[in-house]
DNA sequence: TTGACATATTCGTAGTTTCGAATATACTAT
DNA sequence: ATAGTATATTCGAAACTACGAATATGTCAA
């Protein structure tokens, strides 16, 4: 694989690499809304909200179109949705191991388990 | 969504926010390597290799065996080379749409169109 | 033991990212 | 023009990341 194609890739993961953000992309998998929409269910500074749809903007993971006063933000491209559904899938199948692994060391050594009481 | 899930997505993406790290899981793709090869092949320091595995075993991005003196890398999840191969197709599907209004621009206005030629 | 090898960690420096506060820009209505 | 609203940008401080050099750890073989 190409050095130009690692590139782009490792900066489309460094633009979705902040919680706001993907909370952004989320927000924007039905359509399209505007920036104040945005910082109101972001629950976080006007400033901070908008530095971060900057960054989408400059890493190409959204696009924006001005509509008289407002902005309106949409994803750039469904296989950003797509790549957001595997990792659920991911998150949950590593939530299930976890859960497993805990399960089956309580039951193997119950007299020598972890003290979490105290 | 909850914020657990929107932190531990965010931290896959800082896993993979760096070319270097790309490289690493695209030379797993095929199974595991030792890290060894994987620093022959990457070309880069021994020392920077090992800082960047050390931060995809952080994230839980790959897994690593002992054998003897060696270390075997290996993918801990196949979701995460489905994520990569959507990108790809992603990026071509960027270069295309790159090329395509190139060549539009071209014939639109023959006679005004950028001098490329000097 | 000793030495050699494979890999990981620590350290210092340089560069980048994040945040809120303040300020700037751009559009709308009066 | 002026004021109000929506959004973006700039600034400075703190936190984080990347790199190479040096060093440490762990394993094998003699």
């Amino acid at each position: 694989m190409s050095d130009a194609l690692r590139k782009f890739k490792s900066e489309i993961f460094q633009g979705l690499a902040h919680p706001t953000r993907i909370a952004i992309v989320e927000l924007l998998r039905e359509g399209e809304l505007s920036a104040g929409t945005l910082i109101e269910k972001l629950r976080v500074e006007q400033a901070n909200a908008s530095q971060h749809l900057s960054v989408l903007r400059a890493k190409q993971i959204v696009v924006s179109r001005k509509v008289g006063n407002q902005v309106y933000y949409s994803i750039r491209d469904r296989a950003l949705i797509q790549v957001l559904d595997i990792l659920r899938r991911y998150f949950y199948a590593q939530l299930d191991n976890a859960v497993t692994m805990l399960k089956e060391a309580a039951s193997e050594q119950p007299k020598s388990r972890l003290r979490t009481d105290r």
